[in-house]
DNA sequence: TTGTATGCAAAGCGTTTGCAGAGCG
DNA sequence: CGCTCTGCAAACGCTTTGCATACAA
């Protein structure tokens, strides 16, 4: 186990942060079970993906690594996240762009998404009452659930102001 | 208004019901309102969008008034979806593959959407309970909403028989 | 007749893929 | 060493657009 986060665990210079251990073990384990490498890449696109904001796109991810000078393809970024969201450390978020938006899972309980239209922002919030209440409607029509997604869209309190 | 009807009425033999007309008057006066004509290719987009089902697909719509032997090209489809989009015939709703999903709206109450991932169904179903929980949420957050969609993915009734 | 709409084909966008060379285990 | 990964560039699927021609008003 110690191994996968040597394994997995990039350079001190590299802004590499203590919390993201937790990360790097899932992913690790997950590549090591099914016979798949720990690159460089893969190492790298970890990192920056649970670098800080929770919400992100494929494309925010290349270019902040390419700022960062790290070489990783956009093919490369496109096929870890694939991965990445198998193993369930990333979740793709639909909100009806025409391109995808993932937030990182870790440590985030389930939530919907409130969706600014004026400036983009994105907050999240969680009601149990809401859940529940989806979980009756599918049931009431018969329907097993596996997923759901609320999104909200409208204007923020700052924009409004 | 009535010029309105007659302009946009197709032959007897087309097909066109007597339910449509509504639409078409609305689709005309926004037309009218906006300076823009009223085409055999604009008439044709409306009559096949409502025609039976309640959603559909950009290329359903190609393909259909293709197989009617109306040529109608895909640029043109698309630029009348946006259109009717405009006018509130139709709302786009996201799914989450790659592509966009309509449904028209006159007669249709909000809904949300129950998605079978084995069949490709979609079940609609209203919940005001839901509806005002949503609300909530939004009003918490000190969020003012214009919209919201939910969509609760598994496997319907038949699916799972 | 004048301005708008159309069809075509090309471009655009985000994403995926085939392949030859690079790198992990 | 064998087998997976990578980068590149080309292909992809859906959608949009520029332009010359056709059509509505």
């Amino acid at each position: 186990m110690s191994l996968i986060l040597i394994a997995l665990g990039l350079p001190e210079s590299s802004g590499m942060k203590q919390k993201e251990k937790k990360e790097a073990e899932i992913f690790g384990a997950f590549l090591k079970t099914r016979g798949l490498s720990v690159t460089r890449q893969r190492k790298f696109v970890l990192d920056q993906v649970y670098r800080d904001h929770a919400h992100f796109e494929a494309d925010e991810v290349v270019d902040a690594l390419k700022k960062r000078n790290e070489r990783v393809s956009r093919a490369t970024v496109y096929r870890t996240l694939a991965h990445l969201e198998q193993c369930n450390l990333i979740k793709k978020i639909d909100l009806g762009h025409g391109h995808s938006h993932y937030e990182h899972i870790l440590g985030h309980e389930h939530h919907e998404h409130l969706y600014c239209e004026k400036c983009g922002k994105i907050i999240e919030f969680n009601d149990p009452i809401l859940e529940r209440q989806i979980e009756k409607s599918a049931k009431l029509n018969d329907f097993y659930m596996t997923s759901h997604a609320v999104q909200v869209f409208g204007v923020c309190k700052e924009c409004r102001a």
